[in-house]
DNA sequence: CGATTATGCAACTAAAAAGTTGCGTATTTG
DNA sequence: CAAATACGCAACTTTTTAGTTGCATAATCG
């Protein structure tokens, strides 16, 4: 998930279509410099991840904003946050109190 | 930054030091199954990407966690969830009273 | 139906990332 | 001081990732 978005045009495409307007790859293909078939493998990458969700109407092949992951990725780094926080607290109540 | 956590390696290394105990580089070595140059380098990566501070004493250098850029993080992950967020509720509205 | 548009697949190239090896240097420690 | 420890730098190999090109196919439009 985070290396889907380490990418800076995997990046750029995950915010653009953030705004929830399902795009097909021509148009996301428009304004990036690069071709269409690489703008094809990053939502493929970003699709795997589960940050994006892609289905086809008629000819074209529409990719939208997926929410679920984007939580997840939050979550965990709440977790990781707070897992710190908490060693902090330790630390503190430590030099306080002395040792436990 | 997202693409410094991209990495599973490193992914590791940043949860481990999340305990906020400062490691030397060849601790954080003797458990990974590669090189300690290899750690050396993904440890470099995480400092460059703000998500680890070093600071060296007398012949070991102790990385430890820096919780700045995890925020930041975090922030970019709300702000994108917010805007799809109200991008649904103008949608939502639309739907609800007609058009606008 | 013929032309255009939107896409897919596969093979390829190029560039970046991950990891190793060898060697040199500072710092401890017995 | 000599040996062991902890590290840095640089060159190198390997593997992945990013991106391109060429060609084929399905849907749409006049």
């Amino acid at each position: 998930m985070f290396a889907a978005l380490g990418d800076p045009t995997r990046l750029a495409i995950f915010d653009r279509l953030a705004d929830g307007k399902p795009r097909s790859i021509s148009v996301l293909s428009d304004d990036a410099d690069m071709t269409r078939q690489a703008v094809t493998k990053h939502l493929r990458v970003l699709e795997a991840a589960g940050l994006v969700q892609n289905h086809r109407v008629g000819r074209e092949s529409q990719y939208a904003f997926c929410p679920e992951q984007l939580a997840e990725a939050r979550a965990y780094l709440d977790q990781v946050a707070g897992r710190w926080e908490s060693a902090l607290m330790r630390l503190k109540s430590f030099v306080e109190d002395g040792e436990a």
